[in-house]
DNA sequence: AAAAAAT
């Protein structure tokens, strides 16, 4: 007879979130020790059963808010899918089914990924196995749907991550026909970092009574985040400054941002010639191709990565010190999520957008809809001579970072941030006043406008009774 | 106007 060893009854707990010992195990194999503030707000609620819409900055820990809970739900004895989670690119896709995996490893749950590009057979044979999460793109999940290769009508959580991005234009009508396949009670969860007015009557079609969890104004900015500015002068090239920048010590990884695929072609051709190791990642290259070069920049082969917008969402890659947008993004939604994939977790990181003449305009449209935080650069700043040379060479604000690979903050803890914000217009203003003694910073003037104040996070239900 | 997502 063998003996079993049975583990010790410790690690019941994430931090002070009682949690399942297997996920408990399987947090502390990733590295985690405490929830993150959006976690410890967001398990508690899924795990009540009601809608979710999670609102939290870039890199805090989303995927695992709603990961553990899901995970935990699952009933591996039933040969069913019962958890659907739909991201907005492939690449995103895969990156959460393995975190999803690595969550349910100790706990026997099989996390399909499904998405266009790769072969279907594959994926027909993973679903007709013993499939009880599916992670997916809205294109290929409705072709297993249409095909009969993939049964949603025991589906009891659906999670839509870049919430705002799935419910836009683009692919709200993918979202509808999938959703309308899962025909059981299910329970509705809405993720990301930013929330647009414009999608909240979408968003309540698809949830009920939903808890609304604000652990950070959409858009917030990030404290071990740099912002910089860039001033190209007329006549100057991007690509120098560019230059410049890739070979300043303190660049270790870099992403850089192009508005069109093109235009991320040819910036990447003139980065290898100058000598820089350098792929791109854009929707015109193959499966394959994309993944090759995200496989080669998450290794650390590589010095730069050129991308369209399709890396604006979600990637979290290690050792990522800098995003740069060569191109300025088309929304303060977007550059949200674009100089989020650095600086997460509580490790530090720069972003620096180049800004030609021509550009003005645009960045004030985009930077008056971000929240002001102290540090990050307001329209009313003048571009001043020698800004350039300043903000190119200047050394991190905080510089405990080593030469290969960021720290992981192994606490779990994203910094937390006391400031509150109010609710005016139609978006979230980040108000300086903090709790404490004011902050030298010049951004409180709605402090003092009497406007009302929201607890910094905020539970309420969606509609207000 | 562009990018993404099924083929």
């Amino acid at each position: 007879m063998t003996t079993q060893t049975i583990p010790p009854v410790r690690d019941l707990r994430f931090g002070e979130l009682p949690v399942d010992a297997r996920i408990a195990g399987a947090l502390k194999a990733m590295g985690y020790t405490s929830p993150t503030p959006i976690q410890e707000e967001a398990i508690p609620s899924l795990r009540s059963g009601r809608d979710v819409i999670g609102l939290a900055r870039t890199g805090s820990g989303k995927t695992a808010g709603f990961g553990i809970p899901i995970i935990e739900a699952i009933r591996t004895n039933e040969r069913r899918v019962q958890a659907l989670i739909q991201t907005p690119t492939r690449e995103l896709a895969s990156q959460v089914a393995t975190m999803l995996n690595a969550l349910g490893r100790q706990s026997g749950v099989r996390v399909v990924a499904v998405y266009g590009g790769v072969g279907m057979q594959a994926q027909i044979n993973a679903l007709r196995g013993n499939a009880h999460v599916v992670v997916g793109t809205p294109g290929r999940v409705f072709d297993h749907l249409t095909r009969g290769t993939l049964d949603l009508r025991q589906t009891r959580f659906v999670v839509l991550d870049e919430a705002d991005r799935m419910l836009d234009v683009g692919f709200a009508p993918a979202i509808d026909k999938i959703l309308g396949h899962v025909t059981g009670p299910r329970q509705t969860a809405l993720f990301s970092a930013t929330f647009p007015g414009e999608v909240e009557s979408l968003a309540a079609r698809h949830t009920k009574d939903p808890v609304r969890i604000a652990v950070d104004a959409p858009g917030a900015a990030l404290e071990t985040l740099e912002e910089r500015f860039v001033r190209v002068v007329a006549g100057n090239d991007k690509t120098d400054t560019l230059h410049d920048i890739l070979i300043h010590d303190e660049c270790n990884l870099a992403l850089v941002f192009r508005r069109t695929t093109h235009k991320a072609d040819k910036l990447a051709l003139d980065l290898e010639r100058r000598g820089f190791k350098v792929a791109t990642l854009h929707g015109r290259r193959s499966q394959a191709q994309r993944e090759k070069a995200l496989g080669a920049l998450r290794a650390g082969h590589l010095k730069v990565l050129v991308a369209t917008d399709i890396a604006a969402r979600g990637l979290d890659i290690t050792g990522l010190t800098h995003v740069v947008n060569f191109d300025l993004p088309d929304t303060a939604e977007n550059y949200t999520h674009r100089i989020g994939r650095t600086a997460r977790m509580g490790a530090n990181g720069i972003a620096i957008t180049l800004v030609a003449p021509e550009d003005e305009a645009e960045l004030r449209d985009i930077q008056r809809k971000l929240p002001p935080a102290p540090g990050r650069e307001t329209p009313a700043a003048e571009p001043r001579r020698g800004a350039i040379q300043r903000a190119v060479g200047r050394q991190s604000r905080n510089d405990d970072r080593p030469g290969q690979r960021q720290p992981r903050r192994n606490d779990g803890q994203a910094p937390r941030d006391r400031t509150r914000f109010s609710e005016q217009g139609n978006g979230w203003r980040r108000d300086a006043r903090p709790s404490g003694p004011r902050a030298g910073s010049d951004h409180g003037s709605a402090a003092s406008t009497g406007a009302p104040y929201y607890p910094f996070r905020s539970r309420s239900a969606g509609a207000r009774g």
